[in-house]
DNA sequence: CTGTTAGCGCGTTCAG
DNA sequence: CTGAACGCGCTAACAG
């Protein structure tokens, strides 16, 4: 079913099938009409390669994110929602970390002329991202350093999340609080730790440093964060874990352990994923807005594709945390009333 | 950068260019080396769409499904995979419940001439699959009734699912077991119903009406189901569950209510979603392997866009459950050994 | 306002 | 074994 076969039958030429399909022009309205209704009879859609061809443009956005990430699906969904509301397709692509399947995922984007990519990764695919710019294919990426013309970042300000959480747990009157934090190597990671030794200092509390750890965002990252803090004759009252898979290592350790959380331990995680709010106790942790960041994500690709550049639209944006409160968090022990 | 660039550049015309990407026909090794030299060192990449367009295939395969559910997030990760390995792109489409945007799935993916579709969803959207078998394109599908030509559907198994429940539950001593279950209008929460009733039959226990309670999957089936049985004069000693949601929800409640679990009650899921693992205490359950269900439905795909469809591929393949064994089931009142 | 025409980039005949 | 020519389905200039 082509556009010569619909202008057969509605007795037109193909360019004012092609103009009533696309709205362009004047076309008359009887005419328009009669185009129509043969296009809902035969069930006609263009076909998008031919118009891709000769647009020079897919109406397709290239997404490349690690999908089992449960933290990523929130993001996933908004995304591919959206596309789906502006016509966009959403192409996929696994994240994969050797360098010959990430050469792969260049080559399939590329063939398929993505209009745009956005780029969700815990850790930074700089190379990966240039290979596309370098195309002139427009990038959208989180906690990249250097924005430049085709590509921007989206920040997420991790300095606020982890104040949120030193502060909510000082206000409980925790003043041993212990950070487990992810992997020295990722920036986002580093802001973390350098956050929380900055804000404890804000409050005036001390940092012992047994009490100041390096994980790698894992659940075994938080077992053994919390067996070793356990040994300790000083045990902290509060932890804050720069993920909530840590946070989740944490409390199960502490089950084990039979250290009462909240009672003996407050615990608070960093992203809010999903299962958070399933744990036993359903978890305090600093909420990364998921959807705020697909939205972000995906309307600076809209502006880069659109025609008319917004100047407002600026290099980066910056996404706030929010505390999300529930029960893994109680009253400290330098304090005995609750004020949360 | 065409092939038209490529040819000038390697002093050869774009039929050779043609014939050494495709690495069809007989090309001179010396012309091959020249023109993948030049592609090599401009870094060219064939352009998809105008490909489609001469050869009617897209190498493009569209999957559907309900991204939020935790438990489509390995088919996913696979079937992208399995995708990215064998060249193919997926098209990503969220499913949506009203018919409009049901509709504006149909048109999208449609125009862009998907060779094949995946549906998989815990409902059975049969009218949409219909919408693509009656265009020609192939579809798979999870539990759907009527599989046809066009139409491939992958069978899971929930009666040996059940009966791994049950059976375990039995061997552990547990005579007084509860059902909840999904809503009676989904097949396979029916399916798994009536597997219920007849595995506890076969063993030769009976089933008091109370403990028999229609949910819908969710977690507020679980606490609501897990509320009433408490208030029961005899409580169930072990409860199966539809969904491991639903498991979540009575283990929630359980805690709440003050119910050792798996101390007083012992507590089987079904489906094994991730976050299973990280429960309090972590879920036994009755796994629907989703890798299995990810291999099977991209192989379907591929056995329909082969040209050689090999005879041996019926319309349907079945999935067989797996027990997990976790924490959350113990021995029960009417057996003191433990012998799983 | 409408129809004719020329490509978009590529695979694939068909002659050489 | 190689190259020239045609057409995939469509949009956008151009002419009527």
């Amino acid at each position: 079913m082509t556009v010569w076969e619909i202008a057969k039958r509605a007795n037109v030429s193909i360019a004012t099938v092609s103009r009533v399909i696309n709205g362009v022009g004047n076309v008359d309205p009887s005419l328009a009409r009669r185009v129509r209704r043969v296009v809902a009879e035969v069930g006609y859609y263009p076909n998008t390669h031919a118009r891709a061809l000769v647009s020079g443009r897919s109406r397709t956005l290239g997404l490349v994110l690690d999908i089992i990430n449960p933290f990523f699906s929130e993001i996933l969904q908004t995304f591919t929602e959206l596309g789906f509301d502006h016509d966009y397709r959403i192409l996929l692509s696994p994240l994969t970390r050797d360098s010959r399947s990430l050469m792969a995922a260049v080559r399939q984007m590329s063939e398929r002329r993505v209009d745009g990519l956005a780029v969700m990764s815990s850790a930074n695919e700089d190379v990966f991202i240039e290979a596309f710019t370098g195309r002139n294919i427009p990038c959208v990426a989180v906690d990249i350093d250097h924005p430049g013309g085709l590509l921007k970042t989206i920040r997420i300000d991790y300095e606020h999340g982890i104040r949120q959480a030193v502060q909510h747990l000082a206000a409980l009157g925790h003043a041993r609080v212990a950070f487990i934090g992810g992997s020295a190597n990722l920036k986002s990671a580093a802001s973390q730790k350098i956050a929380f030794q900055k804000c404890m200092m804000e409050i005036g509390l001390s940092i012992s440093p047994q009490l100041l750890v390096e994980g790698d965002h894992s659940i075994e990252s938080g077992t053994a964060g919390i067996t070793a803090m356990a040994a300790l004759p000083e045990r902290p009252s509060a932890v804050v874990c720069s993920h909530d898979e840590t946070a989740i290592g944490v409390i199960r350790r502490g089950f084990e352990l039979g250290i009462q959380i909240p009672g003996e331990l407050s615990v608070v995680g960093f992203h809010d994923i999903r299962m958070g709010q399933y744990l036993v106790p359903p978890l305090t942790t600093v909420q990364i807005p998921q959807i705020e960041i697909a939205k972000a994500a995906f309307g600076a690709l809209l502006d880069f594709v659109s025609a008319q550049p917004r100047k407002s639209s600026s290099s980066s944006s910056t996404i706030t945390t929010n505390l999300v409160l529930r029960c893994s968090t109680a009253s400290g022990p330098d304090r005995t009333t609750n004020n949360p």
